[in-house]
DNA sequence: CGTAATGTTGACATCACTCAAATAGGGTGG
DNA sequence: CCACCCTATTTGAGTGATGTCAACATTACG
C-alpha cells in the first residue's frame, strides 16, 4: 500500500519545482509570495472598505463563539489561532505574519470556531465579508488572490499534520524553526537573527509535545552548534548551521 | 496562559449550539448540512460544465505534482487525500464523502500538494476551476457554497490536528469512529452499521500511530461492548454504546 | 526590588512503537 | 469447489521515546 521509498522520491521530485520554498537556491517562490502579500494589501485597500486596527500582544482579534462577519488581515506583526473543543481541550492550530488572513473557519457556519489572538504589536485590517465578495465581483484579481489564500491555509494545515504524524518531538521542533524562518524569508522579513513570539508551552502545544521537550531539543540542538541563542533571553536565536538543521529533520523523517 | 478547564467550559458551551453535529439530540445542522449537500450537487449541475467519471477503489482522481485546473466533488463513494512531503514521507490528510469537494490544495500554486484516491466504487464530478468562477459570477450562492466548503475543509483539518495533539492513542480511535458516524448522519446514510473502507494502516496513518495500537483499540473497544464486529471481517462494526464511546474520548481528553 | 511567569534540567514512569509470530480472509487458477 | 497465495489483521513481548513530576534558574514586570 505505502510506497517504496525510492518510489516516493520519484514521485516528489517536483516538490523542488514547485514549492522551492523549502529549497534554499531557488528563491523564486519567495519572491513571489512577497509579491502576493503587497498585491494583496493594495488590492484589498482599494477594492473594499477596511478597518485598521493596532493591536498588542494579547490583543483578540476575534473569539470563538461569536459571529461570523469580517475577514482579517495582519498587515504586520504576529498572531496565534487557538481552537477549543467541546470538552476544553485547546490547541494552537497555526500563526499568523505579515499577508496573512485570519477568519476563514468562521464562513462555514458563520459563527467562529477559534481564537486569533495577537502575540506582539501589530495592525490587524478588517474587512466585511460581504463587501469582500461585493469587491471581488468587481475585481476578479482579488477573488483569486482571496481563494489562493484559503487554499494555502489548507495546504499548510496539512503540512501541519504531516510533521506532527510522521515526525518525532525533536524533529518537528527542528522544522518548526525551519518553517519559521522560511515564513520570514518569503514575507522579506530578517532572518540572521529570529525572535520566537510565543512561549515554550505554546509551542509544544501547537507540535504535539510537551513544553520540555521543546527546550530540552532547543538546548540539544544549540549544544550541537545547530542553533546559537542571541545574548540575553531564550526567545532570540540564530540558525548557525541550516544544513544541520534540515539534516536534523530528515535523519528522522523517513527511517 | 492556559486557562483553567472551568473557565474554558464555560467558553465552549456555545459549540452545542453552533455544533450540534457532535451532540446527540440536535439534529438541525446534519440537516442543514444535507440539505447543502443537495444544493451543491443542484447548483453545480446547472451552473457550470462538469464531467462525470465512474471510479472505483485504488483508481486516482488526481495526484501531487499535477498542474491544477479543476475541481472536484464526490458525488457518490469514499476517496482519501494523501499529502507528500519532499523527503518521501505520506500522510494521509483526509477522507472524503458524499458531497465533498476535493482538489482546494491546488489553487494556491496551481498544482495539486496531494494525491486524491477511491477507496470505493463511486462517482466524481470534475469542474473546471476556470468555468466555475464564471459560473459563481452569475450564481452568487454557488461562490458561498464553494466558499463554505473550503471553511469546512480548513475546520475540519484543524480538528485532526486538536485530535492528533491533545488526546492519547486510544481516544483518537474513538474519536475516529466518533467523527465517522457523525459524517455518515450529516449525508444522511445508514450509522447503524458502519463499514471502514481503509486498512489499518490507513487508520493509523491518518491518526498519527502504528497499525497495530488500531486495531489493539478496536480490539479492546469490542472487548468492553463499546463496539461489535458485525460477522465477517472485521471492517464491519456498529457503535453499540455511543455514550460509552463519547466517554472513552473525554475521559482521556483534559486530564 | 520582589514577585510571578517563563525556561531549564534531571529522575522516573509509561504509553505506544517495533519486532515477531500466528490467524483469518479474499481472490485466483486449477 | 478446493488449494493456494497474498494481504490484512490480531496478539504478545520487550524497548525506547516522550510525558510527568519536581527542583531550580532566569527573566519580565510592576
Amino acid at each position: 500500500m505505502f510506497n517504496a521509498i525510492e518510489e516516493v522520491r520519484d514521485r516528489t521530485h517536483w516538490l523542488s519545482d514547485v514549492d522551492p520554498l523549502r529549497h534554499p537556491g531557488a528563491p523564486d517562490a519567495r519572491i513571489a509570495f512577497s509579491q502576493r502579500i503587497v498585491q494583496t494589501l493594495d488590492l484589498v485597500q482599494s477594492s473594499a472598505a477596511l478597518q485598521r486596527r493596532l493591536v498588542h500582544a494579547g490583543d483578540t482579534i476575534y473569539q470563538a463563539g461569536q459571529a461570523f462577519e469580517n475577514l482579517h488581515i495582519l498587515s504586520t506583526g504576529c498572531a496565534k489561532i487557538v481552537s477549543l473543543s467541546a470538552d476544553g481541550r485547546e490547541q494552537v492550530v497555526g500563526f499568523k505574519f505579515k499577508g496573512d488572513w485570519m477568519g476563514f473557519d468562521g464562513i462555514a457556519d458563520a459563527c467562529h470556531r477559534c481564537d486569533a489572538i495577537a502575540m506582539d504589536t501589530g495592525e490587524v485590517w478588517t474587512i466585511g465579508y460581504d463587501a469582500l465578495l461585493a469587491g471581488c465581483a468587481k475585481a476578479p484579481a482579488l477573488l483569486k488572490l482571496l481563494h489562493a489564500a484559503m487554499s494555502h491555509e489548507i495546504a499548510h494545515d496539512r503540512d501541519s499534520l504531516m510533521s506532527v504524524c510522521t515526525l518525532p518531538a525533536e524533529a518537528r521542533v527542528a522544522d518548526f524553526l525551519l518553517q519559521w524562518v522560511e515564513s520570514m524569508a518569503k514575507r522579506g522579513l530578517r532572518t540572521d537573527a529570529i525572535t520566537l513570539k510565543m512561549t515554550r508551552a505554546e509551542i509544544g502545544n501547537y507540535l504535539g509535545m510537551a513544553l520540555e521537550t521543546v527546550s530540552r531539543t532547543l538546548s540539544r540542538l544549540a549544544r550541537e552548534n545547530i542553533i546559537d541563542f542571541v545574548e540575553k533571553g531564550r526567545r532570540d536565536l540564530r540558525i548557525a548551521d541550516p544544513q544541520a538543521l534540515q539534516g536534523f529533520v530528515r535523519r528522522y523523517g523517513v527511517v
